[in-house]
DNA sequence: CGAACAGTAAACAATA
DNA sequence: ATATTGTTTACTGTTC
């Protein structure tokens, strides 16, 4: 606990470079160290989403940052190639052919075009992914005949050497024998090493056999990780409900299965080398010093370290030191099954984001196509995009219509995409990614968007990148509560929620705990009630729908049309799910809600994506009474039984809810008739 | 510009 | 005694 603040202390202070905030927090600093703590910390926080200079970065920066070690790997290799070594252009036919397709997805990406904050901001789609896989599976395919010709020069002069060398003494053999051993063997770990390079960037399932064939393996995201994260678990994710990792186990195993034959690459690699990996029974793709090429190793610091902490996914062990660090990653992060398969659900990740930034990206370009250049381009893809958010906001975090009615190109038919690419994550816009800046709203409010669908299309994503999810705590929160058959959790099952739902909330948990417990006590709509062992919360649907009137405004007749209008898949979630609370019956009924979201959500009850969780007008409707799990109300029955205790110990008039038989039905129509005050009914 | 809202930080008390 | 839980206050930033 006090690590963990003190840490965050640490993190945030440094990195204020925003001195706005820190003047003005010492500023008005009279009001006590707390308050500019508060402000300073605050400022720092919003600096750090930016830039996080220590340790840590930002999906965005993550993305970029493997753009240009990418871009580098291939340059260096190019130039490698070029500068001598004797590697006659057999493949240069399939080179340049492959070099035909780069150059147009690379000039795409050119800095005179796009800054990296662009970049970063307005991730989009395939493009780009195909982009990183075409250079990724270039880079592969060279290095791999640039290696196989290394290598067949070293036997070649080895055999030479020994022919010769028969007539020589006898250690001046061996010496050289040695040397060229050495040689192969540093040419091996550079091969491995930009292997796992090229790995990491996503390149997960070209296998080095592979890759000497033909593009056309481009992966095409068939290997979306459906629960990887779930590998962390083991170790990480502290106090996980174990029945929710045996209900996704079966999935995660078959799921990694179908992709492990690709995933198995690696280890093995090619077979004149599989067994000189690790000459000296060290892990070398772990330590430190190898990996080089992989991140900017500053002295006395590791990429896997940070805060005192491990960052090893899931792992959050507190070393005190850095050597105490490596010690623990030897021991506990060795090469082993686990690690090999934590590594891989990392490059799950890395890949997950570079699909996202590949969307994002081609939406940029069509946007900017359509706005900037020749808008004679006869791109197939140029929608009529809202001009409003033009080129100054590029910067800008806006989630505008652009973002809700995205692209009928880069976008696969929700039906078809949601069963495997849970990728895309609700106006991802840029919003999500908090890239450059204080980008922490919350796309749920605005919409008022029901959380519920919008995770279930999306929850891969967030389970597995670490990204901020657009939703405020207090939906979160109450998405939480909902998802339990019994409508009720404990402050440290909803803790475990939020990690086993967000990566983003496997970091930093003083902060987010910290919030957590503040909506709950904040929100009326978060009714605390007592157990026997202990105290669980529960939400208050009335006062939830009540703090958050729809602001949906669109004109009744409008957002028909939009209904009528729009096809079912182009309807995106969060409209449905603005419409669904902006209390129109005809969305809300469970059969207009997609049924691939609802699917693909393995948390979610079949009621909860339509019903408890969204205010589901059912004004006419005979809602039966109550729904498949016990209590369809908020006022939830106690799970210990003691139930008529607590009820009473509410304060005053027993607010309506205990009253059994209103209960249910009565929040149910709550949004339309009694906003005003019967609550007291 | 100000109100409302959300997020963060922190102090503090009660409780396990 | 310590950690967790819960409440409250203060502040900042964003949106409307």
């Amino acid at each position: 606990m006090m690590v963990e603040s003190a840490s965050e202390t640490i993190r945030s202070a440094p990195s204020g470079q925003n001195g706005v905030g820190s003047l003005s927090g010492q500023a008005d600093g009279g009001s006590g160290a707390g308050a500019a703590g508060a402000a300073g910390g605050g400022a720092g926080r919003d600096a750090a989403a930016g830039a996080d200079s220590n340790g840590e970065m930002s999906p965005a920066d993550l993305l970029h940052f493997q753009q240009q070690q990418a871009l580098q790997v291939a340059r260096q290799f190019l130039l490698q190639q070029a500068s001598g070594l004797s590697s006659p252009g057999n493949n240069d036919s399939k080179q340049s052919a492959s070099a035909v397709q780069v150059p147009v997805s690379v000039a795409m990406m050119s800095p005179q075009m796009l800054t990296p904050q662009q970049m970063q901001q307005i991730l989009s789609p395939p493009q780009l992914q195909a982009l990183l896989q075409q250079q990724q599976a270039l880079m592969l395919q060279q290095l791999q005949e640039y290696y196989k010709k290394q290598q067949e020069q070293l036997h070649l002069q080895l055999l030479t050497q020994q022919q010769a060398g028969k007539q020589q003494p006898k250690e001046a053999l061996g010496n050289k024998q040695l040397a060229f051993q050495q040689q192969l063997l540093q040419m091996q770990q550079l091969q491995q090493q930009h292997l796992l390079n090229l790995q990491r960037q996503g390149l997960v399932s070209l296998q080095p056999s592979q890759a000497s064939g033909p593009l056309q393996t481009l992966p095409q995201a068939a290997v979306c990780p459906t629960d990887l994260p779930q590998l962390w678990k083991g170790e990480g994710a502290p106090g996980q409900p174990a029945e929710d990792s045996v209900k996704q186990e079966g999935l995660d195993l078959t799921g990694t299965a179908t992709t492990a034959t690709s995933f198995a690459a690696p280890p093995k690699v090619s077979p004149p080398l599989s067994h000189h990996t690790l000459p000296n029974g060290q892990p070398t793709v772990l330590t430190p010093r190898r990996d080089s090429s992989s991140h900017e190793e500053t002295p006395g610091s590791h990429p896997l370290y940070g805060h005192g902490e491990c960052k090893w996914p899931g792992c959050e062990t507190l070393c005190e030191d850095l050597g105490q660090f490596i010690k623990h990653l030897n021991t506990e992060h060795a090469l082993d099954d686990r690690s090999t398969a934590q590594c891989r659900v990392q490059m799950q990740v890395v890949q997950q984001l570079e699909i996202q930034l590949a969307k994002e990206s081609e939406r940029l370009q069509a946007m900017m196509a359509h706005l900037h250049m020749r808008p004679s381009e006869p791109k197939p893809f140029s929608q009529p995009l809202n001009p409003v958010s033009g080129s100054s906001s590029f910067s800008k975090v806006t989630v505008s219509a652009a973002d809700s009615f995205p692209d009928g190109l880069v976008h696969p038919p929700t039906s078809a995409a949601a069963p495997v690419t849970p990728l895309r994550p609700p106006g991802l816009g840029s919003a999500s990614l908090h890239s450059g800046g204080p980008a922490r709203r919350r796309s749920s409010d605005k919409f008022c968007s029901p959380i519920s669908s919008e995770l279930a299309q999306n929850h891969e994503f967030y389970k597995n990148a670490d990204v901020r999810p657009p939703f405020t705590y207090a939906s979160l929160i109450r998405q939480a509560i909902l998802e339990t058959p019994d409508r009720q959790l404990t402050l440290n099952e909803i803790y475990n929620w939020f990690t086993r739902m967000f990566a983003y909330f496997r970091r930093n948990t003083a902060t987010w705990k910290n919030a957590v417990r503040h909506n709950l006590s904040l929100h009326k709509c978060f009714v605390r009630v007592e157990n026997v062992k202990g105290a669980v919360w529960t939400v208050d649907e009335r006062e939830y729908q009540k703090r958050r009137p729809p602001k949906m405004t669109g004109s009744p007749t409008l957002v028909k049309n939009m209904i009528s209008g729009l096809s079912y898949g182009a309807l995106n979630a969060s409209y449905q799910a603005a419409l669904a609370e902006s209390s129109f019956p005809l969305l809300s009924s469970p059969g207009m809600l997609n049924p691939g979201s609802a699917s693909s959500l393995l948390p979610l009850s079949h009621e909860d994506v339509g019903a408890p969780g969204e205010p589901l007008p059912s004004n006419g409707i005979s809602t039966p009474p109550r729904l498949s799990p016990p209590q369809y109300s908020h006022q939830v029955q106690v799970k210990e039984e003691p139930a008529e205790a607590e009820e009473d110990r509410r304060p005053g008039p027993p607010l309506g809810p205990p009253n059994p038989s209103a209960a249910g039905p009565a929040e149910d129509r709550d949004l339309e008739e009694e906003l005003p005050g019967e609550e007291l009914s």
